[in-house]
DNA sequence: GCCCGGTCGTTTGGGTCCAAACAATATAGA
DNA sequence: TCTATATTGTTTGGACCCAAACGACCGGGC
């Protein structure tokens, strides 16, 4: 992992970051005093952590990748979150479930859960704020009184309908550096690695 | 988005999912009774999706790659929380925490947050989590009081030499269904989606 | 018909998450 | 020296997150 790291020293050939901090190792002569780029060179960053643990081989580009990952889903939620979902006091995953919910018409708790790849536990706390809130019923299943089953109501699906353009929007907003071909490439690998860490789940 | 769908029906040729469940407009003609294979079809997620607004123009490539990118992020965390961080207490984000403090030998809380990507509230919580357990301490700033510095304890830094190893490890169990050049693409590509949506958030 | 094993959703306890508000502190300018 | 503005971290309130435990329910086997 090479999470987003803190600035670096920008005087001219200085490497070493943040200086100007107490209690920092002091191997930057350079007091800290611009403003603060948020990003750090993969060769700081390995650097750093070769200092502790260097003897040992480490996969630096799985760091990397990984890094980036959490940090782009980090960002893109940020973005999502920020431009569409809170001006309707929806989070990220309260969208999901009702996203779910909609384009099948109504589902089973146990199978939106699955979908929207969190646990039952969570799922409950999630669609009974939904619930609350007006965009959707729980309704006991009348042939296995274990299932809930979830349908949106008449403005939950208007607000779907009203919200789902524009969060495509905004998520098409976060694919505009990429060619069409960097985003197929991107999302076939992101799914290599979904299968990646089930096959060790499962295994 | 097309999160993580629920079983289509294995029925030859019916295309329909879920069904069997009570609520669901009766699409499907097939009674559901295997076992839940746990992908979707794009087209038919496509379908869905166009049945509710498919009169708008949808960037389905968007909605997937962000999709594969969320589904991708929360199965990454999964897999290094159970393998790795769980037997220890540590959730992902006091993981980044420990390991930012750790590879820097010390830092100023805003400097942390802003590197695990997490906001200074969220920091403050998880700092002193991890400072009632023993692995790190927190001291206000000599020369500015409004300052906490953060430095990992013996008891800390010994934690993160037994585990960053086996964490790096997990991350490479991640990657080993990708080349070496797909991983760097996969890399870059994410990074372009962390630019694309900081370019909204300034703009 | 009864019992057992399994599944479902909920509850519990504790951790993370953030926006907004707040108190403490620092600094610049008059 | 005083005032105003800005920055920092904390607190508040509410939402989310999950493992484990639990109660309710279902279905198979005897």
């Amino acid at each position: 992992m090479t999470a987003a790291l803190p600035t670096y020293c920008t005087a001219e050939g200085c490497m070493w970051a943040p200086c100007g901090e107490t209690g920092l190792p002091s191997r930057c002569p350079h007091a800290y005093d611009g403003p603060m780029p948020d990003r750090h060179t993969l060769t700081e960053t390995e650097a750093a952590v070769s200092e502790h643990v260097g003897h040992l081989p480490l996969d630096f580009a799985a760091a990397h990748a990984i890094s980036s990952l959490y940090r782009a889903a980090n960002a893109a939620r940020a973005h999502l979150t920020t431009t569409v979902l809170r001006e309707h006091d929806l989070t990220w995953t309260s969208f999901v479930v009702l996203w779910v919910v909609w384009i099948w018409d109504g589902m089973e708790t146990r199978h939106v859960a699955e979908s929207a790849a969190i646990s039952k536990a969570t799922l409950t706390g999630v669609s009974k704020t939904l619930e609350q809130r007006g965009w959707l019923t729980r309704t006991t299943g009348e042939q296995d009184r274990r299932l809930v089953n979830l349908r949106l109501t008449d403005a939950g699906r208007t607000l779907m309908e009203e919200l789902y353009p524009k969060f495509n929007a905004a998520e098409a907003q976060l694919i505009t550096g990429l060619s069409p071909a960097a985003v197929t490439e991107m999302t076939t690998s992101l799914r290599r690695v979904v299968e990646a860490a089930e096959d060790t789940q499962t295994g």
